[in-house]
DNA sequence: CGCTCATAAT
């Protein structure tokens, strides 16, 4: 028995599949609703005709015997096409082989490409097998079907027949090869075809030279997309979109901006492809000024009425926080698709992310829900995108109970499938604390992605759990997957945490031999950072010294912690002087200091720097802590006594304080950089409490008993809340999840997971 | 042959 063609597609053998034997009719698609309108498109003979014809009456229009002219097949097919009717279609395969026209090869080729079409995909292919005069029209149906029912690799597998059969492909032929190499992601399998483009003299067309463009970009090779638009002779607009989109879909944006650019000024006019992709790489590039111009190209053009370009410039407001116009914008439209709701999601997550936790972070967060309900309410049916966006809306909030509810919808709909879904669910998971959900999601996981590996990594890491982060590098690698830098910042920051100085050396070396990739100050950070955890000083600054770029804030700022843990004031005091002369309008760097010298009892210091602040225009800080409780969000400043339940609190505050003292805490002085002098004043004599004290006594008041309280707060953590946490979890025995600006401090029997070393670090 | 929205970090 001959076996089946087969060619090696990205490393892997394929087969040309189905087995012919095994073909049954009971895979196939359902039809959509049929009837027959009078085609205009219809030879004469049908024009009487006023009413919906059936098929039998179509049929017996054209008659039988020996005198039917095949052309009148033509118009059927074609409705059979645009009702992807399967079973009229196998009505007209029939009276073709009654009228004694299966001879006529064009009749069969169009069959094959109804079948096709239609997602008959085992029919197409029996009957392209029982066709003796098939010619190169036939070939190329059969391989244009395979790459539109999602089987590309066969419809490659038919490419390598064809040659085989000395049959010359066409200019259609391997534009549908091409599309075939795109959509299975086969760069080499590309190469080949574009060198028989090459061969057979195509390759100064402009549609050829545009598909090879899009096919390099597709399989990720920037350069040789780019290449391939070079080589272009003809340009038009469809080139220069393409590799505009390229670039964009490359992590390219400059360049694709430089290219729109160039394009403008060779006066090619862009059409709304163009002008979507291209402010599109504006969001990206955040080049907003250069988004405005192109927002101006849009109605220069008359595109802006175009949804597509519609939706790119509102997404443009967003990125710049122009909630406004924005909403403007989308209250304008009168049609709006699922991309206007998911990018109205995205655009408010991202704000979410840059304002980090305060509460126009939380702001952001809480409209992003509201639109996702809303997306819900208007008939559409949300998709990975929208799932993928709402999953970080949650983690932005801490919510874990909307994450959950996602978590079902996402199950419900089957886009947890999803790798970048349920990417997002892990992210959201351990966002919110909960390490094991976190883990029970990654392991539920069908495919991995480096993305999933390292965030699921990094999450072991932040929750102080080294050996599980390092035993989840091997099996990733075991698996074959490459690790990134990030993975390594994951690996090595799980090692410091945990004082592994062996594999900490070791797998930095790993990182720089086996994976050939150039620490970065991260990584440097996190070798610093674990010295300085052990005490040794010394050789933190030795590694320091050995570093090919001169300290960052970060580095500095690892290393006063450090001074300031170990006892080491000058050189914590001269560390952030010169953290101070770095970045001076960092306003957390001054509250560092500020505070290092209240604590040390340096009066004079202390009101240098609060001089130095007045005269640097460095504004009080905002301390912000706030609860998610059911579906209520509760917010908190620092003293805060304007609470409903305030004298609860501070009751319960002054006990668990008393208590812990007992248990040996020791406050912390803090200098006081509130900005609400009136509570400033009113507390004045009594403890100073920080927004996050008082959001995890209202947890502890109002969440059911023994269940986890989860803050979030803007800035960082200070060493006296961070301190009286871990008692407050001893004495209360819950678990208590703070979530700063930094990173997620998760208390439980006194310990928490950042490893004790997080206190009052300016935020970088 | 070309378009807009999605996942990881000290």
């Amino acid at each position: 028995m001959a076996s089946l063609p087969s060619i090696v597609i990205n490393g892997t053998l394929h087969r040309l599949e189905p087995d012919l034997r095994k073909l049954s009719p009971t895979s196939l698609p359902a039809e959509k609703g049929f009837s027959y309108q009078r085609s205009t498109a219809a030879p004469e003979s049908f024009s009487e005709a006023s009413q919906p014809l059936t098929i039998q009456e179509a049929l017996s229009f054209i008659g039988e015997g020996s005198r039917v002219e095949p052309a009148l097949y033509v118009p059927l097919l074609q409705q059979c096409i645009e009702y992807r009717s399967l079973s009229e279609t196998e009505c007209i395969h029939g009276h073709i082989i009654k009228t004694g026209l299966r001879e006529e090869v064009f009749l069969s080729t169009s069959l094959v490409n109804v079948y096709m079409k239609c997602g008959a995909v085992d029919y197409a292919r029996n009957l392209f097998e029982k066709i003796p005069q098939r010619n190169i029209f036939t070939w190329t149906a059969l391989i244009t079907g395979y790459v539109h029912n999602g089987q590309p690799e066969n419809g490659m597998v038919v490419f390598v027949q064809l040659l085989e059969s000395g049959v010359y492909p066409t200019y259609y032929t391997l534009g549908a090869v091409l599309s075939a190499c795109s959509a299975s992601y086969s760069i080499e399998f590309g190469e080949q075809v574009h060198g028989y483009i090459i061969k057979f003299g195509l390759e100064s067309a402009t549609s050829m030279g545009n598909s090879l463009c899009s096919l390099y970009s597709k399989c990720g090779s920037l350069e040789l997309s780019v290449k391939a638009f070079g080589r272009i002779p003809d340009k038009n607009v469809i080139s220069w979109t393409t590799v505009i989109t390229a670039c964009g879909d490359n992590g390219d944006a400059d360049l694709g901006l430089r290219l729109f650019v160039d394009m403008i000024s060779e006066d090619t006019v862009p059409n709304e492809f163009t002008l979507t992709s291209a402010m599109s790489l504006c969001c990206s590039a955040h080049a907003f000024d250069l988004g405005k111009q192109v927002h101006s190209l849009c109605v220069k053009y008359g595109c802006d009425s175009s949804l597509p370009v519609r939706n790119s410039i509102m997404y443009l407001y967003l990125k710049r926080g122009e909630l406004d116009e924005a909403r403007r914008l989308f209250d304008s439209m009168e049609t709006v698709s699922l991309i206007t709701w998911n990018a109205m999601i995205a655009g408010h997550a991202e704000l979410m992310d840059m304002a980090k936790n305060d509460a126009t972070a939380h702001k952001s967060g809480i409209e992003a829900l509201k639109m996702f309900r809303r997306l819900h309410r208007s008939g559409l049916k949300p998709d990975l995108f929208s799932f993928s966006s709402v999953l970080r809306v949650c983690s932005g909030l801490v919510a874990l109970e909307q994450g959950e509810q996602v978590h079902g919808q996402a199950i419900k709909s089957g886009f947890l499938a999803d790798v970048v879904v349920s990417s997002a669910l892990v992210n959201m998971y351990n966002k919110c604390g909960s390490i094991d959900k976190a883990s029970k999601a990654f392991v539920e996981m069908n495919t991995r992605t480096l993305i999933s590996w390292t965030s699921m990594i990094s999450a072991y890491s932040q929750h102080g759990r080294a050996k599980e982060a390092i035993q989840l590098f091997e099996q990733m690698r075991l698996a074959g997957v490459r690790p990134n830098h990030v993975t390594f910042v994951g690996v090595l920051s799980a090692c410091a945490h945990a004082g592994m100085v062996s594999e900490a050396q070791h797998y930095f070396n790993v990182m720089r031999n086996e994976y050939g990739i150039k620490p970065v100050m991260d990584h440097y950070a996190c070798m610093v950072d674990m010295y300085v955890r052990l005490g040794c000083l010394e050789s933190a600054f030795d590694f320091v010294k050995c570093m090919a770029f001169e300290p960052n804030e970060i580095i500095w700022s690892i290393l006063i912690a450090g001074c300031r843990s170990h006892g080491n004031m000058e050189l914590a005091f001269y560390a952030s002087e010169r953290l101070l002369e770095l970045i001076p309008k960092a306003t957390e760097t001054y509250v560092l200091l500020l505070n290092m010298y209240v604590a040390a009892e340096r009066w004079q210091d202390v009101s240098r720097v609060r001089k130095l602040m007045k005269d640097e225009k460095i504004g009080v800080v905002r301390d912000r802590s706030w609860v998610n409780i059911k579906d209520r969000v509760y917010f908190f400043r620092a003293n805060d006594r304007s609470h409903f339940q305030s004298d609860r609190m501070y009751e319960l505050l002054e006990d668990l304080l008393e208590r812990a003292k007992r248990l040996g805490y020791v406050p912390y002085k803090n200098a006081d950089v509130s900005d609400d002098e009136k509570e400033e004043k009113a507390a004045s004599g009594s403890t100073l409490h920080h927004s996050e004290r008082l959001a995890i006594a209202f947890g502890l008041l109002n969440m059911p008993k023994g269940a986890p309280v989860r803050v979030v707060k803007n800035i960082t953590m200070c060493r006296d809340c961070h301190s009286s946490a871990k008692f407050f979890s001893i004495l209360t025995g819950r678990e208590i999840i703070v979530r700063d600006s930094k990173r997620l401090h998760n208390f439980k029997d006194g310990r928490c997971s950042c490893g004790d070393f997080a206190s009052e670090e300016p935020p970088f």
